[in-house]
DNA sequence: ATTTATTATCGTAATATTGCAATATAAACA
DNA sequence: TGTTTATATTGCAATATTACGATAATAAAT
């Protein structure tokens, strides 16, 4: 196998997986990292800081923007990319909903 | 390959990811999911609720207590779970990190 | 038009993940 | 002790992911 049974699960459960997958790796947790930090839109820089090669870091962001977390725009030859609060707002949505469960349960487990 | 790099990462960038890989799988959220509607712990309800077969749920629910996600104890010659703060707020810091920067962010992308 | 710079894609090797049947382990109870 | 119940582990097949060299594609610049 290796496949994952997606048709056993609901489109919520499946789009919050895609998407904690899409941030559970650490290239994509330092790109992301680095959007944040260089404030505005960046892109071959990535690449810089990253260290990994070209065609990897490329997979990388292909996978981010695939999941709606990075979106990129074209400047000159160049693309800059940014966060694309699409993505960050639904899981956010989903921490804020286990937070509001965590604070209820306090000491109160098994 | 297919071997993440983590050496050439900071711990905080590969716990991260880390965590949010251990959350990116439709059965994982859906068992997390499940314990914050039961509110207090079960265990073997877990295997039931999902369209999973034993063995592959309690692989799932390893992974979790791995990460810190969710904690277990013993309840006569069962086990209960329960969702563990500890994994869960080391995420939330990082998602209010990144929404604090969207906050600020907002249209001015490229 | 050719070169240069920037990013994407293809192909492929190595490793990881998912899922399950079979089996093992451990605790409760008869 | 033997049996039932609950969970974990092992072993394996199928698929996915990661990474990179080589190469393509695209657009600016000369």
């Amino acid at each position: 196998m290796g496949t994952t049974k997606t048709i056993h699960f609901t489109d919520e459960q499946n789009e919050l997986a895609t998407l904690a997958k899409a941030i559970g790796h650490p290239a994509r947790i330092a790109i992301i990292q680095h959007l944040i930090k260089v404030n505005s839109c960046i892109c071959g820089d990535i690449v810089n800081e990253l260290p990994l090669a070209q065609p990897t870091v490329s997979q990388h962001l292909k996978e981010l923007k695939n999941a709606g977390l990075i979106k990129g725009s074209f400047e000159g030859n160049a693309i800059c990319y940014c966060l694309d609060e699409n993505g960050f707002n639904k899981i956010k949505n989903f921490f804020q909903y286990v937070d509001k469960h965590l604070e209820n349960q306090k000491n109160q487990c098994c």
